[in-house]
DNA sequence: AACTATTTATAAGA
DNA sequence: TTCTTATAAATAGTT
């Protein structure tokens, strides 16, 4: 797709397919969470690692996608009009203590990722077979590249500007 | 992303979300697929629709996850090699019969996709919440995308270049 | 890991 | 809605 058109094929070279792999796998989860944030739905992918039965699950935010959830669950409310209200207060909740939550940021969300990824293998029998075995480290190393590009925001900032960054990052 | 910039942001007007969703769904869609037939593995993204508690699941082509799966569970091959000739062979097969299975190919894969997201439903809480809906409509509308230029390539070829038109699709 | 030449995705507009 | 098109974003090959 850039210095040359891909052939839409298996990639027979292993140094060249993991490569591809790797970005590729970056650009899909950073799309699933660019979805999840501008239209407001839940959305997550499941992809399995080369060579082996390890899945990986990238969710969206799991804090707003509870969030969303329970709101869902409310009876008879105008679900359309009320979710935008809601998006709207959970961005500037997240907004006001972004500042205090950056630090621990990384930490935490590995954590939640944890116990989702946990309760899809509890769960999920993936293409007939069950998963048991998972790993982080791709999640960890995509979840750093993130938060240098929001810390790199943040120094540019006032307080009174964290809320769009909030937004930005998709928070 | 192109005319101009979008802010990352939950979108408050509903025709423009409704649009950017169906868009961007589609987009991560093929690209689901493109990492699947490109990096030999299982992929699928999750995305729930928008204000409803439905949820879409993109499965690569189950044929190819299961091949695939099968593969995997062989006792002490080296895999990498295998996986190579395996995946080679299933694309020239696939190839060959291309011609006899593209009428039924629709209604086939519709059926597979209704076994996969039933299997889903049965196994998985999605976010906490049981999903016990979903909606097929918009496979639909995806898979006859496809089709339509699918099947224009394919009047443009021999019987011969078939099965090269396999691999394009991601069949 | 970082860089760019290109391809691809897509926001607006028709 | 579908198509078009200008521009943003993703990414294949390279360093």
């Amino acid at each position: 797709m850039t210095r040359n058109k891909v052939k839409l094929a298996y990639i027979t070279g292993d140094s060249k397919r993991s490569i591809t792999f790797r970005k590729r796998k970056n650009g899909i989860m950073k799309k699933i969470n660019e979805i999840s944030t501008l239209c407001g739905v839940e959305a997550c992918a499941i992809i399995s690692e080369q060579n082996s039965p390890q899945v990986e699950v990238w969710p969206s935010d799991s804090g707003v996608r509870s969030v969303i959830s329970r709101f869902r669950s409310l009876p008879g409310v105008e679900q359309s009009k009320k979710m935008v209200d809601q998006e709207v207060f959970l961005r500037q909740t997240i907004g006001k203590v972004y500042g205090q939550l950056k630090k621990q940021r990384l930490e935490t969300r590995k954590k939640e990722m944890t116990n989702i990824i946990d309760h899809y293998i509890q769960t999920v029998e993936f293409n007939g077979n069950s998963m048991s075995k998972y790993d982080l480290n791709d999640f960890s190393s995509f979840i750093d590249e993130n938060l240098k590009e929001v810390d790199r925001k943040m120094k540019e900032m006032t307080i009174k500007d964290q809320d769009e960054v909030g937004n930005e990052v998709g928070l």
